[in-house]
DNA sequence: AGCACGCCGACT
DNA sequence: GTCGGCGTGCTC
């Protein structure tokens, strides 16, 4: 009955087009079966994307079955698959195959000795809505179709309550919704908000999970029996059907960006797949990325502002230490610098004293330094010799006073005090990490009960939710942390939190350290006095700095995002950066540092000559080849070029034809293509 | 990615 | 001779 077609198949290899396969099987768009690939009878998984007419002038290959256990994916989604191999140029076979959990259907649960993925709750009601809530869920709730929205709303004004609203009336409509946060593990009180609310409609997916829970909470959602699905990026692969509603919570969040194989940003993939599905999207920010700011001033974007804390609790005091003023010689500063000898050089009197004020209340303060370990370098006072990672072209950290530790390649060494160049001089620790803080304080405060949340001390799910029910149960009274700690937390009794350097962001080689720099201080600025009482005075944020003039502090000071972001984006305009432009990055990485250099300087005569050939990549920037910022990372040296563009169409195809064919590139030599990078390191 | 091919050094 | 190390190349 049926005849012999051929078909359009991505199949589960790093080719840069789908394969043609033949079969006589009843196959459809969307369908994954299995297909032999290459020699020795090997069966990859592939998708079906459609039958094609073009007879190939090799022999085709039959499709080998269809795989019973996916019903076809829904034409959206198998859309929306295409665009980002197209967009990200991704090998399309690669980007299909994350619409599939990782292992097969099971009919038996098994008892788990893991805690449930949705944390079981008693319930929660509805709170009452704000003013400025209930203006906010109404005119986001009048759209159903495609549309995009930012919600602007200040720290603590109650972001999380419009979107619970929105999910309400989504539900009540009989449709379904997607809650994208960044890196789901790290904040679990969220999850817990949501179950209180949906209970057992709520599916979840993030890194944390199992394959055998992931794939069961995916089956949840495909056969419908649960209709939010609440994780992190990937999240978005999860193909559920009759879709009302996307929230990407944090939009503006640099985790949203994936940084291996498939580059893609799960916002902007969010709101691709909001069209293809045809239901809004709303992105909620009380720092939003510039690139959301200018979609929204200029109106592609709707714009909903939460301009007050719930309940008029006021946005916290910002206070800006100059770490500088502590050097003066002044008679009165000196006596002070006296009374106050016993403090580190990290630690400013001022936030020494309040300190003391906020933990003689019975408050909690919370310092912040992006920086882990004791300190950054050990040099030699003698020769100047530092130690530095065999694999990474970056300085060793310290940790414990015992060993030194990359941070990027985990390669670690015993730490010996005599040096080891030219035998004579003792090495010394210089910098500063959360470590350090850690020990300075135990010393400072004693009797004061004292944590630290950084990558080595919270490793999972479990050890942040401990910290957390530690910090709300007043069992901690000062938490030293990195960033981890900065986002999304919300802790009655923290009054202050200090900024230790933040001088640290502003001076990484990226344009956008400016911006993270002022959404640090925000979302930091937003853990503090989040439930002061009316009539009590505000929480407090200190900022210690050798830069009290810099951008990000001068408007984060008077909590004026607007202002920053108006002035940030003249400073994008002049150079051209995104959002004002769009940037593509290409770095040439391999083992032999010759091979690496002549391949980034030939890719770089090529986009040249490209640009020369072709009037309408006239606009395009060709810049470097350079060194890339981390210019040897796990053995590997790493060369890069940029592509800078004002023309947005004009990027994909540049990149595509520069990427074309690489028969010229030596073995050993990689090319690794990021569209709209989040970093230039 | 994953597999076969092929070219080299080390062993019976 | 021939076993197996891994660098190279291809997949409808």
């Amino acid at each position: 009955m049926s005849s012999t077609q051929l078909w359009k198949v991505a199949a589960d290899a790093p080719l840069p087009e789908a394969l043609t396969y033949s079969s006589d099987l009843p196959l459809q768009r969307g369908q994954l079966v299995t297909v032999p690939l290459g020699r020795g009878g090997r069966k990859v998984h592939g998708l079906i994307l459609g039958p094609t007419q073009e007879v190939p002038d090799f022999e085709v290959k039959a499709v080998d079955s269809i795989v019973e256990e996916y019903a076809p994916l829904p034409e959206p989604y198998v859309k929306w698959l295409e665009w980002l191999a197209q967009y990200y140029l991704h090998p399309v076979g690669q980007v299909v195959q994350s619409a599939f959990p990782p292992l097969r259907k099971t009919e038996k649960q098994r008892a788990s000795k893991r805690p449930p993925v949705i944390p079981q709750l008693e319930a929660d009601s509805a709170l009452n809505l704000t003013d400025e809530q209930q203006t906010c869920f109404e005119s986001i709730a009048k759209f159903s179709s495609f549309s995009t929205h930012l919600l602007f709303g200040v720290t603590g004004s109650g972001k999380t309550e419009v979107y619970l609203r929105l999910l309400d009336k989504v539900l009540s409509e009989g449709k379904r919704g997607i809650v994208l946060v960044p890196e789901i593990s790290l904040t679990p009180q969220l999850i817990q908000r949501f179950a209180r609310r949906f209970g057992d409609k709520i599916a979840a997916l993030h890194s944390q999970l199992t394959d055998r829970e992931r794939t069961n909470q995916w089956w949840d959602i495909v056969e419908g029996r649960k209709s939010i699905l609440i994780g992190a990026r990937s999240a978005l692969f999860c193909p559920i059907d009759n879709l009302g509603l996307i929230i990407v919570d944090e939009e503006h969040e640099p985790s949203f960006k994936q940084d291996e194989k498939l580059k893609y940003n799960g916002r902007d993939a969010a709101v691709m797949l909001g069209k293809q599905m045809n239901c809004p999207v709303v992105l909620g920010s009380a720092t939003p990325s510039l690139e959301t700011w200018k979609n929204a001033v200029e109106g592609k974007y709707h714009l909903h502002r939460l301009t007050r804390r719930v309940a008029n609790r006021a946005l916290p005091d910002i206070e800006v230490i100059d770490l500088r003023k502590l050097k003066s010689d002044d008679e009165e500063k000196q006596k002070a610098i006296t009374k106050y000898s016993h403090l580190p050089f990290w630690l400013s009197p001022d936030l020494y004293e309040r300190m003391h004020q906020v933990l003689d209340r019975g408050d909690q303060a919370a310092l912040f330094l992006n920086r882990r370990g004791i300190a950054q370098m050990v040099v030699c006072p003698a020769c100047g010799h530092t130690r530095e990672c065999p694999n990474c072209d970056i300085s060793l950290t310290l940790h414990a006073h015992s060993h030194l530790i990359c941070h990027y390649c985990d390669y670690h060494e015993n730490f010996k005090t005599k040096c080891p160049d030219c035998k004579e001089g003792q090495l010394e620790a210089i910098g500063l990490g959360t470590e350090l803080l850690e020990t300075d304080l135990t010393r400072l405060f004693p009797g004061k009960k004292i944590a630290r949340a950084d990558r080595d001390e919270i490793q999972s799910r479990a050890d942040l939710e401990d910290l957390i029910a530690n910090m709300e149960s007043g069992d901690i009274d000062i938490l030293v942390g990195t960033q981890m700690i900065a986002k999304g937390l919300d802790f009655p009794k923290l009054k202050l939190v200090g900024l230790v350097l933040a001088d640290v962001g502003f001076n990484l080689p990226d344009f956008r350290a400016t911006e993270r720099s002022f959404q640090l201080i925000t979302q930091m600025s937003g853990r503090s006095g989040r439930h002061v009482k009316d009539g009590e005075s505000p929480g407090l944020v200190i900022i210690q700095t050798f830069n009290t003039e810099h951008d990000s502090i001068t408007f984060a000071k008077n909590h004026d995002f607007e202002g920053f972001a108006t002035h940030e984006l003249e400073i994008r305009s002049a150079l051209n950066y995104p959002p004002m432009g769009r940037l593509v990055s290409f770095r040439i990485q391999g083992t032999k540092l010759g091979q690496v250099e002549e391949t980034a300087r030939l890719l770089a005569r090529r986009a040249q000559a490209l640009k020369t050939q072709f009037p309408q990549y006239g606009s395009i920037e060709v810049l470097g080849p350079a060194e890339a910022p981390l210019s040897k990372l796990r053995g590997q040296f790493r060369y890069h070029l940029l592509i800078k563009t004002t023309q947005p169409a004009a990027a994909n195809p540049f990149s595509r034809q520069l990427l074309g064919d690489q028969d010229w590139v030596p073995s050993g030599v990689k090319i690794l293509i990021d569209i709209d990078p989040m970093s230039l390191l």
